[in-house]
DNA sequence: ACCTGAACACCGTTCAAGT
DNA sequence: ACCTGAACACCGTTCAAGT
């Protein structure tokens, strides 16, 4: 908050007659981080809009990191998030899934996409993490060994559209079934 | 770590004796509870055995959710988590999934694992959301007005199969192509 | 070797007072 | 109404000194 202050040519305690606290400062820049990435006009497939639906996420929290910390220390609710749920709830059913169904699927879909976002976000930086991975003995972690690159490349973008591209696709086995 | 030093009757600076810094003390927190998870034996086909592997991660991390936040604010690299990337990966391949395949099942399965047991420990508690989907209006918010019940009901434990499967459902496609 | 109080820089917040 | 310095309780870490 100092720091803040700062920053905008004011005293400290001044911030205290904007907002109530931290906290409250925080949600409104969460707010107005995610009004950056309003959600575009949705076509396709029932797969293709979820995907428009959580790629937008991802570009929010990839856009503002610090969002995302901000995000996973309590439950904050935006604007746009809501109608993301909305928009992607109208979808699955649209595409024939019950409402429970719908509702467990979006839930899926959102938690991989920010789970995603994260790593990303917070920097689990590949160099530290191949390192650690090839100081392993290859005797006990042949597997890893084996595949050393290819999972560093999971720390890589288009990491998102495959696991986004099965969880849809699994989800279609479940609306067939 | 003053309060922590109070806590072992041990003077704060003390602490620094053992541990260089609060982070490097996380550290160890964090894999002591790793290690409190060992990989149990695995059994049946490479479905269950992978939903074995996730459930031991969201099981230590719901154990112990304050280790959830430490492992979002840096790259943290356990022992156990290396031993379940080894058997996954063993897993995927003796079912047939190249190496690039293999370590990109790896990631979605630990992204949403992760993601299911962050939202879980963090407390985004229901009764809140509740609260503020209720409040939305109906008519501008139709689909999370008639699904509300099925929204909330997603924070609830039953919550991870269903994304689960839906993940390895997803996979299976993937290997059959 | 193991422990420690004092001190430092930093932080969020409150209070009472200033214009 | 809007702004503010001073102060408080709290934090991680360092230093120099104790046994």
């Amino acid at each position: 908050m100092q720091r803040l202050a700062e920053a905008l040519g004011v005293g400290t305690t001044t911030l205290y007659g904007y907002f109530r606290s931290k906290d409250e400062l925080l949600d409104a820049v969460v707010d107005a981080a995610a009004a950056e990435y309003p959600l575009p006009q949705l076509g396709g497939d029932w797969k293709e809009q979820l995907r428009t639906i959580m790629a937008t996420l991802r570009d929010e929290l990839l856009g503002h990191p610090a969002v995302v910390h901000v995000r996973l220390t309590r439950p904050i609710v935006t604007a746009e998030g809501i109608r993301r749920l909305e928009a992607g709830i109208r979808v699955l059913r649209a595409a024939g899934f019950t409402n429970t169904l719908a509702a467990q699927a979006y839930r899926s879909l959102f938690l991989y996409t920010f789970a995603f976002a994260t790593f990303n976000a917070l920097g689990t930086a590949s160099p530290e993490i191949r390192t650690a991975l090839a100081a392993l003995p290859p005797d006990e972690y042949p597997a890893i060994w084996d595949t050393l690159h290819d999972i560093v490349a999971t720390y890589a973008d288009n990491q998102f559209d495959h696991g986004l591209d099965a969880l849809l696709d699994g989800l279609e086995v479940k609306l067939r079934s």
